[in-house]
DNA sequence: CATAAAGTTATACGTTCGTTTGGAACAAAC
DNA sequence: GTTTGTTCCAAACGAACGTATAACTTTATG
């Protein structure tokens, strides 16, 4: 090898490889990775089996490509998000913490990968596939040290711990509504029916103001 | 066959198919359904390979068999817990909401098998195994009706989606802090801290309890 | 004790799994 | 034209999977 053949990176990039990695984040969120084969993977991606293993090495390091390919990608794009909305910037709580959800939701209303991938982060804080804490030092704590200078502003009365306690119960209700699992329990009986998704965040964005002014 | 020798039920029924019964429940939420072999839950049961067909027909059974067990045990032994509890009669909310979360918590406390088993159900949140909606008809819905109750007689002049969003927002703060996501952050690098279980939920319930009031 | 049901065992079946291999196809470099 | 490196492919590997079967042991009954 001449050292350096550094590959053309010319026209046709829609390869072989991307395609495997847009597959693999498909059904890995709807199936989970152990229930997720690789022939499945490279069924669907019109690629031969040993696809996977040329290009990744293994089943699991093309579950963490998956991740790693999207991830910092959906976090600056959330901060930007906030940093160009005048609303935080005022002091105005409820604005922000609209301005918030509607960032967090943003990717799962991109039919594209959007809500693949929060799907699939659903998954990870159930079960943890990577490394250890990535997630969580990639993703989650960026998120809610941001909602954290919010409350601070608003109520520079509370004491650190209680920030970012309201912090978490924010989070937690926005990852609720992003698993759906307001599911059933509208008519105690009847079949399942779930109010949209802007009505739920609205709900629980009031409802955190509503906790955050009077806690 | 005499055709009712209808078993002695006599002393020493602690056998194979309880045992069966309690691994699997242990394997089933450390590592979920997919990811746990039927010749993991019968080596560590002591059993033979074959005990999990005789009794349970295949490994899904086991796996319906293994919810219904504790499922409505669980739920009765809720239901029952603010039935008695005098907070929960009286209007205060604070205190109500206290009773809930501790009765919601209460299992997690148990080493024996609550704990397990409130993984096991973080698990069929984020995927379903068992039948459609039988987990949320048997266990999420009666939990909601009970916090919309208490909620109804604090704020009767809200409208019944407010309050229901309500007990969705206080259910999904239960939930985050039983599956510990508050993991992390607490500290923006450092290494990871978890506050201790019970102070997550004394302050989900001031959390809820300002929201609730003044919503 | 004889009998039959219930429980357990060892073993095997057929699939599917993730991974490996050796070479074909193709492009760019010499 | 030959070499070199990359990508892709068909085929096979051994291991692990869930399930089935037939024989053995235990338990309970008459």
């Amino acid at each position: 090898m001449s050292s350096k053949p550094p590959k053309s990176d010319s026209q046709h990039k829609l390869h072989t490889r991307e395609r495997l990695l847009d597959i693999a984040e498909q059904l890995f969120a709807e199936r989970g990775f152990a229930s997720t084969s690789v022939r499945e993977i490279t069924d669907a991606a019109g690629a031969n089996l040993a696809a996977v293993n040329y290009h990744f090495q293994s089943k699991e390091n093309l579950y963490a490509e998956v991740f790693l390919r999207r991830i910092a990608h959906l976090r600056e794009q959330f901060l930007a998000r906030l940093r160009d909305d005048k609303t935080v910037a005022d002091g105005d709580l409820e604005p922000a913490l609209d301005a918030i959800a509607n960032a967090f939701m943003s990717p799962h209303a991109e039919p594209e990968y959007g809500r693949r991938f929060l799907d699939l982060c659903s998954r990870e804080f159930i079960e943890a596939r990577l490394p250890a804490g990535l997630f969580l030092r990639e993703f989650v704590t960026p998120l809610i040290e941001k909602i954290v200078g919010i409350v601070e502003r608003v109520r520079p009365d509370l004491d650190e711990e209680t920030v970012r306690g309201c912090a978490h119960s924010f989070l937690a209700q926005l990852l609720h509504v992003v698993k759906g699992v307001r599911l059933a329990a509208s008519p105690p009986g009847a079949g399942i029916v779930i109010p949209p998704v802007g009505d739920q965040l609205a709900r629980a964005v009031r409802f955190t103001a509503a906790a955050i002014r009077h806690i």
